[in-house]
RNA sequence: CGCGGAGUAGAGCAGUUGGUAGCUCGUCGGGCUCAUAACCCGGAGGUCGCAGGUUCAAAUCCUGCCUCCGCAACCA
């Protein structure tokens, strides 16, 4: 696509609300393997990742906090720098949204884009909720109620700019067509020409009235932009677009590799491209939409004792450990499942196993038979020109899979090349030549072969891991300097001299393991479960509060379009029925609990869940990983008090 | 008929121009001793969710169905 001598990659600026997690660190290693790898191939690279810091979220949290908005991303934001540093990152810019050249430059942005007349000011039109102070679209507040509170929203309207969105359908399905590539996996393709494409994409509002913490809208300051048009240019302002200094962006822009999460294809994919076309400017070459770091038991949850946090896994196993475990496991593109025996699993058998032992055992070979230095006298053996051809394979498969971003493919392909080499010393067996002095050539040349494939591993594992390529290096007694070429020149050096060196990976005791971190995970990410014993003691005041009522179940059936809600009618002793939704379906059928009695949690404030409105709760224990049991209670009158 | 993804060995996954079903881990047996109780070899283990269809030939293409998982303001 394009045959520049420049390399411009991209992650997503990530919302700085809470502190990030294992999803947000998945995508920064990937875009640092990236980059690292174009910049071992010569190429001149930039890597951006940021923070994207408005919008009325922040303004709350920071609200709640009791410090300005910009003190509370202040905060987070170095947090997350500490991060990428923990982690190896090399970008070569941090972009904030709060930065005043980007501000500036989306300013200048909004006026192109309204001069062009692509920007008109219009009427949000919503529902609106007066105590809540929200607006709700047609389809979220589809009852007439606010989701929120409950309470009736009415029809109200909000002066607005939009952008229009609409005018570049046809545009932005032509650019796909004439740009294959340009979203990857282009499953994803498919799913936005259907779902939003051909059904006609609505204008774009793009400014808010309703809260400050926003860059201003140039002609009309009551209003701050909102979210995509103040996110997305963040790409290009980084350059210097519009700026006083532009170098940047004429080198770079546009992209080449643009890698977000599936979460937000739609405005990578629509929104951006539309963008751009409106700036009349190029679109990125690749927007590239990886999938979710999904967690053992489903979704990521406090109260399951299952939340990973990066800090803990790469302090506890190192950096590039925990690189290579998330680029290794989880199929690019596709969706993965993290676990702590995953993890551990992978250390213990690709890296200490297979990698390190590989490394500490030649080393050792070479110290032992040869006190260090391979002698230049070689003869080859028989199973030379096998593995030569291995290496050969290894480094041209890595180097194809890299260019796909298949990064677990690249890594097993370089795995092959690690196998191969310790069955070469089985094939081989070195210690049998160490007994007879003729065979010392041989040797030689055994031991020389060895160090080559690990030199060649070095090269091929450093965009991956960066920290431990220079370890196997100076081990090997070579410079630690190299580019990626080097992993396809075969036996272009003299010898070696090695120098034995500290474990690069330690084998790890599973079950140790397991314990200790989540015993950590206790600690620091689940106050909850460590206050389970003694929680918190309320008084019983605090307890009358609460008004438990027998309740006898007169009707119930499965809520329409809900998988998860029954629909239940309480006789609760007023002879006015009561409406309960209840999320047992999985559970309970309709049948099983006509005719019951259970205890109601009777004023709970009512809310619409699925179009019904329920009132009240009723009380049902968590009975194991995955069952719950409703509390029945039989022969008490209905409308009894429980207490 | 909401949208999307997925069902292949005990677990996790590859596997579309259709052509004898593969990888990693685990397991069982053997080998080796240079090495981090590591490494190498071999075995066992699958009617590729189900049912039809197309074909000389289907994990792969078509139709229908079942199940699971995300998301969709559904655990009150």
């Amino acid at each position: 696509m394009n045959e520049r001598n420049t390399f411009y990659i991209t992650t997503p600026i990530y919302y700085p609300s809470d502190k990030l997690h294992i999803g947000h660190t998945y995508s920064t290693v990937a875009a640092d393997t990236m980059a690292r790898y174009k910049r071992l191939q010569g190429k001149e690279v930039f890597f951006l990742t940021g923070t994207d810091e408005h919008g009325q979220k922040i303004e709350d949290k920071a609200k709640e906090a009791g410090v300005t908005p910009k003190e509370y991303v202040d905060n987070i934001v170095a947090g997350i720098k500490e991060l990428w540093k923990l982690m190896n990152i090399s970008n070569d810019k941090f972009i904030r949204t709060t930065d005043e050249y980007h501000e500036k430059a989306v300013q200048r942005i909004f006026e192109k884009m309204y001069e062009k007349g692509d920007i008109y000011k219009g009427k949000y039109e919503g529902l609106y909720c007066k105590p809540c102070e929200s607006f709700w679209t047609e389809t979220q507040a589809s009852d007439g109620k606010c989701p929120d509170c409950g309470r009736p929203v009415y029809k109200a309207e909000e002066e607005a700019y939009f952008f229009k969105l609409s005018n570049y359908s046809d545009r932005l399905v032509k650019y796909y067509e004439e740009h294959p590539g340009f979203i990857e996996p282009v499953s994803r393709q498919n799913e936005m020409i259907n779902n939003f494409i051909k059904p006609g994409l609505q204008d774009l509002c793009i400014s808010r009235s309703s809260f400050k913490w926003g860059i201003p809208v140039p002609v009309n300051p009551d209003h701050v932009i909102y979210v995509w048009l103040d996110a997305l240019t963040n790409y290009i302002t980084a350059l210097g677009y519009t700026g006083e200094d532009d170098t940047l962006y004429k080198k770079f822009w546009p992209a080449n590799v643009q890698l977000i999460g599936k979460d937000i294809v739609r405005f990578h994919t629509i929104y951006w491209p539309a963008f751009l076309m409106s700036l009349d400017i190029p679109c990125p070459d690749k927007v590239y939409a990886h999938g979710w770091v999904l967690l053992e038991g489903g979704k990521m949850s406090k109260s399951k004792g299952n939340v990973v946090d990066p800090v803990i896994l790469a302090e506890r196993y190192g950096v590039d450990s925990l690189r290579y475990y998330l680029l290794r496991e989880i199929a690019f593109g596709s969706d993965g499942v993290f676990s702590n025996e995953n993890l551990i699993n992978r250390i213990n058998s690709d890296l200490a196993n297979d990698l390190g032992n590989l490394l500490s055992r030649t080393v050792s070979m070479v110290e032992k038979y040869f006190g260090g230095t391979i002698p230049a006298e070689r003869e080859a053996t028989d199973f030379d020109a096998n593995l030569i051809e291995t290496a050969k394979t290894a480094a041209q498969k890595a180097q194809e899979n890299l260019d796909a971003l298949n990064f677990s493919v690249a890594l097993s392909e370089i795995w092959k090349l690690v196998s191969a080499t310790n069955k070469y010393i089985d094939e081989t067996t070195p210690w049998i030549l160490a007994k007879d002095e003729s065979n010392s050539a041989k040797l030689a040349d055994v031991m020389y072969n060895l160090c080559e494939c690990l030199r060649i591993t070095s090269v091929l594992i450093a965009p991956f891991m960066p920290a431990t390529a220079p370890l196997i290096r100076e081990q090997l007694g070579i410079e630690k300097e190299f580019v990626w070429s080097e992993a396809f020149t075969y036996a272009q050096r003299e010898s070696y001299s090695v120098v034995k060196g500290a474990i690069i990976f330690p084998r790890l005791d599973m079950q140790k393991e397991l314990e200790e971190l989540s015993a950590a995970s206790a600690v620091k990410e689940n106050p909850l479960k460590a206050e389970i014993e003694g929680i918190a003691k309320i008084g019983i005041d605090e307890f009358a509060s609460v008004d438990l009522r027998a309740a006898k179940i007169t009707d119930c059936f499965p809520v329409k379009k809900a998988k998860k809600l029954l629909q239940l009618t309480l006789d609760v002793g007023t002879g006015e029925p009561r409406t309960v939704a209840s999320g047992i379906a999985k559970w309970y059928k309709p049948e099983d609990l006509i005719g019951k009695t259970v205890i109601l949690v009777s004023n709970l404030k009512p809310a619409v869940l699925c179009g019904v409105e329920s009132c009240g709760m009723i009380l049902a224990a968590d009975a194991g990983e995955d069952d719950v049991k409703v509390v029945f209670l039989d022969g008490v009158p209905a409308g009894s008090k429980i207490r």
